[in-house]
DNA sequence: TAATATTCTTGATATAGATCAAGATAAAAT
DNA sequence: ATTTTATCTTGATCTATATCAAGAATATTA
């Protein structure tokens, strides 16, 4: 957070506006430097957005036109089955993305919904915004693929562990590799996300807990 | 294929030599256009490479150094668990990339192992010739950034799948999505790859056929 | 062409996790 | 504060898939 004794009200608000994009700032130079003028530049491409609890940032059938960066939140995506199941792609936290790349890249509608576990503030990047930055800051280029590698290994994680491990096993893994998401998350959306049942997923933290 | 009828042995030579590198250029061009001259130069930053059925490319425990094209052949990567069962993670073919990506970024040992299922002809990429590759040609960072997208989407609609069909959905699904895969591997592999038992598979394939 | 290894099939049984059901907490809304 | 709604727990059953076992078909090698 930007803090500090502040004489004026004019810089108040402007560092106020200017925290919108502080996570973000911080993301990107995580991975490649940004000049205060870049950093300037890249903000005129988002949008910001403030999202309450339950609303949605995306629905079913919908194009999804925009790529979210969160701010402050948190949002989910899930696909809804034919006995009306929901089952959790996603979870995003300050300082994730969040969107469906494919109905973003090819136009098509989307199958996911994603919606605000938590009242959120998002920056909103559209296609045409995109291809402008990447344009205008070359640099991006180089973000994005990042992004892209840290997100690959993660799902390729996710999907090994789906594959070969137990319920337990994976929750776990889950508890070990992300340790946000089972305290900020309800339990049977958690159980969602793993792909098993919220009464198994019950069950087996019982067992671990009575096992020490 | 580069065909024609050749006048001159020097001639054969040169496009001989340049078939090496045919699906590779092919793939690049799809993404991003290349000049003859970038060709010329993207060719510089890759190893040639011959595989024999049932040699490795990366063993578990060793750091992955290099990422491969598959000029032609198929490879796949896959783990071993305590039990001796091997789960195999990923396959490739004909102008796809094989790699561990995590070991490859970080130069951490890897849990994969990656060999041949048939002979095979490969491009390898170093960590440093990559880094190069991608100063001296800069498109080759959109290139990379496509690639990873794709893979990515991919790899989500794999997993999404293995969490919420049964094992028959996820062999019907991956029939649709890689025809090839099925075609081309042995069946206990393609159980492997959807983590079912290789009994499993073939009482559902018999259920399929005696279904039409 | 035999011999050896690999892959695939089929049956019998076991089990992890799903489903159905209902009560217990806990959180939100009025 | 009390009703309503959402979430979590526990028990009784069911089922898809794993496991174990052994023979049949197919490929590979000698």
């Amino acid at each position: 957070m930007a803090t500090g004794i502040l004489l004026f009200q004019s810089i108040t608000v402007i560092l106020y506006y200017n925290n919108m994009y502080e996570v973000l700032f911080e993301n990107v130079s995580k991975k490649i430097g940004l000049t205060k003028e870049e950093e300037q530049l890249l903000q005129t491409f988002f949008i910001p957005k403030k999202l309450r609890k339950k609303q949605y940032l995306l629905q079913e059938g919908d194009v999804s036109k925009y790529l979210a960066f969160v701010e402050k939140g948190m949002l989910r995506s899930y696909t809804v089955d034919e006995k009306g199941i929901e089952h959790i792609a996603e979870f995003a936290f300050e300082g994730w993305w969040m969107g469906d790349q494919f109905s973003f890249l090819t136009g098509e509608p989307s199958k996911y919904n994603i919606d605000a576990l938590e009242d959120s503030e998002l920056l909103l990047l559209t296609k045409q915004a995109e291809d402008q930055m990447l344009e205008k800051i070359p640099k991006m280029e180089r973000f994005f693929r990042l992004l892209l590698q840290n997100h690959l290994i993660a799902i390729q994680g996710r999907l090994a562990s789906s594959l070969s491990n137990t319920a337990e096993e994976k929750y776990n893994q889950l508890v070990q590799a992300c340790p946000t998401i089972p305290q900020r998350v309800p339990q049977h959306m958690l159980a969602s996300y793993l792909g098993i049942t919220p009464e198994t997923l019950s069950r087996l933290r019982k067992n671990i807990s009575l096992r020490k």
